[in-house]
DNA sequence: CGAGCACTTGAAAGATTTCAAGTCCAGTGG
DNA sequence: CCACTGGACTTGAAATCTTTCAAGTGCTCG
């Protein structure tokens, strides 16, 4: 346990899933996670705190109830990079081994739901629905970050900013044409796309004064979401 | 089945594990993925031949044999982008989803053990250990993806080169002294670390020049272990 | 022996970084 | 309430790394 991190007691099970009224009257599709609500604790991190270090012990994995997290890798000169933004609804530190090869860092205020992984192990032990969800949460993690792969590899400056945005915009389920809320750093966006924090500025400026994005505190609006998509050139589908 | 592949009709069991004969007599720790063998198929496949493209259904798992595979993503305008080299003992195909994200395709004449994927579901479905055994390895790739998206994203071309012939020695368990033997071209070498083949010509003529390795046809041997380690600066341990 | 391909090397161009100044807020303290 | 301060962000100019363009070299295969 972190000195950092506020621990609310309150074992009550919130899932996630919108409450969404089905046509056809049958149980709700149950996430097999779901069986974690009960021993999750929830936890409070403020912004810029670590949640874990890189190197340690995997004791712990998380969901993100709200707020933003960053995972870090530091290099032995200073260089850092960020492997990923987690954001609501999102898992962290189930595809651990022993232990965590990157820090989790809140990069706002950030609420956390807490399991323990002695248990998670343990419960996937015994409940295959619950080791099949775990494994497939992996192989999705394994596929994002072969999608980063090709941006640190292969995009340009310009490319790998406007693909940040429409992933950003996509997994934060902004509508076209409004707001979208970016919760983190230029300088976390440079360290997550292989930049630095001036060309970061730099290529927003410049979609800026394109009209494809207009640039307002706390985050940006697409303007011309067809022009973006052209600049991100994600890979063959 | 590809067009492409020779099927050996062979169904014996053949292990990888190197038999070392125990001081203890105990029975040597099965490696759940054994239990796969009954149900593989050994594939031959010719050198640059394709076995499974991009956007394929995902419905074969491999190992390989002997030779080499790379997995390669394409985008839309040909840029390459090759995410991982698979070695004797590894396993592809086991982490993917509903589909392929990327192509596998022989870099050598390759050797490879096909176990269908369905049959993988249903073992691992009912044999938790099988199942255990497939998220971690699952775990393990997502793990060395994150070690490629720090070189990907703040190593140096020098870097870059150095981290990947130490990689590679390492993974061939090629003894100190001894030739480092890359069966991938130079191409696939600057696909891999996000670089053009001329860069990567010239780091290796400078390491040549420096000492720090011999550049001969087919692979290098590395000369000065320790500087090749300092060049390529891993990330904090 | 010739063609083709992988690889190498040089020189110029270009994209991004580095270095250097600002600007703009948000929070603080007078 | 408002000036002040620090940090995040922006922008410009120079420097640099890597790429691009070009031109070989050398090996293998037919």
């Amino acid at each position: 346990m972190q000195a950092s991190m506020q621990v609310v007691t309150q074992r009550s099970a919130s899932t996630m899933r919108p409450a969404f009224p089905s046509i056809v009257n049958r149980p709700a599709p149950r996430d097999p996670l779901d069986l974690l609500e009960q021993f999750g604790t929830t936890v409070k991190v403020q912004r810029e705190r670590e949640i874990h270090d890189q190197g340690d012990i995997a004791d712990s994995c998380y969901r993100v109830m709200s707020g933003c997290v960053r995972l870090v890798t530091l290099m032995e000169d200073g260089r850092r990079h960020v492997s990923a933004f987690l954001l609501p609804g999102d898992l962290f530190g189930f595809d651990a081994l022993e232990t965590h090869d990157f820090a989790a860092e809140a990069v706002s205020d950030v609420v956390l739901r807490r399991y323990p992984r002695r248990t998670v192990e343990a419960l996937a032990e015994q409940q295959m629905p619950l080791a099949r969800r775990l494994r497939d949460l992996t192989a999705a993690n394994l596929r994002a970050a072969h999608g980063q792969l090709v941006l640190l590899g292969r995009k340009t400056a310009s490319e790998k900013i406007g693909s940040f945005l429409i992933e950003m915009a996509q997994r934060l389920r902004t509508p076209r044409g409004s707001m979208l809320e970016l919760p983190m750093s230029r300088t976390d966006m440079a360290d997550h796309l292989g930049l630095t924090i001036e060309t970061v500025c730099r290529i927003l400026a410049h979609l800026r004064r394109d009209g494809t994005i207009a640039v307002v505190r706390g985050g940006v609006e697409i303007r011309d979401h067809v022009a973006l998509q052209q600049i991100a050139s994600e890979p063959r589908h």
